[in-house]
DNA sequence: GCATATAGGACCTAAACAGTCCTGTATGTA
DNA sequence: TACATACAGGACTGTTTAGGTCCTATATGC
């Protein structure tokens, strides 16, 4: 559905939340403060330490932290930590170089980098440190209206036609 | 995986199809051109018509045609008619306007607007007529460029420090 | 040495996806 | 009018993936 998963829904919960709150934080914290079942959310903590989002310290008094200043962190960044390269499609995703085997027929897949570009760019400009304030009203009404235009795109000139 | 569905890309596979070759296409002939099995290919277009991106034709000599120029059909609506609407998560879905249940709490999920948006006018911005030309060199440099630099700044300042 | 906390992976259940097939209905042509 | 063609709609099924839990190993501070 174009949608991400839960899983990286719950990382971007405790990543802006530990942008909100500095200093290190144990996993079972993170849990109770974001209302996080505690094994989900120490997995998600494994995985964006993997990737370089978080640091991690072992022990009595460890815990996570974020790898940099959450102004310095895409939230693309997150999401790739628990979903992998951002590839709309199989054949857009460049980690492998060969090509898909409809390539040469199709030409048209190869455009899915287009997409997969403007997705990617539309991620990197947001930072965990936007995500930390209270949402505007003015960005709902804009998405909304976007949405509603679009509607109205579709609907008028085909209307019932057939 | 913020990735897209096989059928969509089908979808929209078939709908460049389309915009390269105006004038109506049997469902058989779609199949065929774009090696897309054909029930999938019919059940494709099913859904593409009842979004109101094709429109079609039934009986003999009937068939599918795109419901307006290639131009004017935005990316996000082929994806749109088979998966619904673009909501990267689901407190994001603006078609209920109700809260999630975290919304009071979290107020950091609200922010998943800002994602929706931006990712809903990055494919805004793409036609069908757009995916019709052959990819550009210079594309696959810029994403392939834009996600090493990426890897480097995370890989960098947090090192192998854990 | 013990309590605390992360690392890694195995495992299970439920839901979604991908794909096929069948029946019904509309339309052009002989 | 009969028939062939082609879309409409939905049922159905096997496979894959996601979501979530749990267990064992390892590192660290007191």
């Amino acid at each position: 559905m174009l949608r991400i998963s839960k899983m990286t829904d719950y990382a971007v919960v405790i990543a802006t939340h530990m942008a909100a709150t500095r200093g290190p934080h144990a996993a079972r914290d993170l849990a109770q403060e974001t209302q996080i079942p505690e094994p989900t959310a120490s997995k998600v903590l494994k995985q964006l330490s993997r990737a370089g989002v978080v640091t991690s310290q072992r022990g009595a008094k460890g815990g996570y932290a974020l790898a940099r200043p959450p102004q310095q962190i895409g939230i693309h960044q997150v999401i790739e930590a628990i979903e992998g390269p951002i590839a709309v499609t199989e054949c857009a995703d460049e980690t492998t170089d060969s090509l898909c085997e409809y390539e040469t027929s199709c030409g048209v897949r190869a455009n899915w980098q287009r997409i997969n570009l403007a997705v990617h760019q539309a991620l990197a400009q947001i930072t965990l440190a936007d995500m930390s304030f209270p949402i505007q009203d003015t960005l709902v009404t804009l998405l909304r209206s976007s949405k509603e235009a679009d509607r109205a795109r579709v609907t008028e000139p085909s209307g019932e036609v057939h």
